[in-house]
DNA sequence: GCTAAAAGCTAATGGCGTTAACCAGTCATG
DNA sequence: CATGACTGGTTAACGCCATTAGCTTTTAGC
């Protein structure tokens, strides 16, 4: 009986995928060790539980998040950071639902927690977004959290199909990068 | 053996105050008969199964916001009405995090469906805030959006622990509200 | 090659949602 | 007042899920 050489990563990876597929209620263990080709409890020997599953999940996503905005606007400023960011953050989203809603309702442990380490980078890449528009220093944590709201909110909404009205949702979305810019811009 | 009398609109209410006060994860099918006095199968009478609950319980919350924020902005216009109406928003959700988790991820079956209604009734009053600005008629789709999405964001982070940092979070949604306030205002 | 740890397995437990089948109260009608 | 149907409760059972215990086999280091 050859072995599937499966470790922490393989079995996090699949679960992310697994979850973005068949969505996080459905996405048991049953289903992940079957598509890892291997029975239940052996994943038990890569993670401690499904709870340490969904935090490793979580921090995965969020990194790879912070990744994707970061990436995105390299090399832009002012509004074409925040729409970059935006844009990259929301596709993200929405293209890995099921790793992204990993990470509501976790809460970093400690401070070498990879959950708020990735947590920081994303953050950060936001704080960037900032720096191109005049933004005092007291304002910088408010319009953070403005910034997450705004966006978490939306993708949320969308990845829920939230959104039920007749509107195109690219042109909201456009709209409301546009309201956003207005509004750092007018600071 | 005394019956116990109950109704659907009992079951639900209960379920409701049950997620609100254990979490939507713990609050299972168990723990809500037994603090309704009665066997786990027994709500089965009234309520088809946990999906159905879940979407009354989700119908009733959204009923429940409506009210808060159609009373809160009554005799309210313009920036008065839009804080009025994200201090209500918020509330509710403060109070009530596990009814309100219930209605994310519950799209509207039919036009007759109790969701829709509610969920209608809840996006009425905040166009009624926004009849209290300036807001091109093309624009009002988009902007109800917005401010679900900056509510609905904000209010899910602050309930999922989402802001971890340090500083004040009733500062940081006074800050939101008049950020919004003013790009509304600038339309 | 030998040994020890790592990685897989089977079996079992307990909790959950759900269904089936049964029984007792309630209530309109004769 | 009796009766019969309906309603709202019951117990018993099933299947799925997460998790643990204990065993076996592969793999890696000496």
């Amino acid at each position: 009986m050859p072995r599937a050489g499966l470790d922490p990563a393989a079995v996090v990876a699949a679960g992310a995928a697994l979850a973005d597929e068949v969505g996080p209620a459905n996405a048991t263990m049953g289903l992940l060790a079957a598509r890892l080709g291997v029975r239940t409890p052996s994943l038990y020997k890569h993670v401690s539980g499904q709870q340490d599953l969904n935090r490793r999940i979580a921090a995965l996503a969020l990194g790879e998040a912070a990744d994707a905005v970061g990436g995105a606007i390299q090399g832009c400023a002012g509004r074409d950071a925040l729409a970059a960011a935006a844009r990259a953050f929301r596709a993200f989203v929405v293209e890995h639902p099921g790793r992204y809603a990993a990470t509501i309702g976790v809460e970093p442990s400690g401070p070498d927690d990879p959950v708020a380490a990735a947590s920081g980078r994303l953050l950060g890449a936001f704080t960037a977004v900032l720096r191109g528009y005049d933004v005092a220093e007291a304002d910088v944590d408010h319009a953070l959290r403005m910034l997450r709201s705004l966006f978490h909110g939306f993708a949320t909404l969308e990845a829920a199909d939230g959104f039920q009205w007749s509107a195109d949702v690219e042109e909201s979305f456009a709209w409301l990068i546009a309201f956003a810019d207005r509004g750092l811009r007018a600071l």
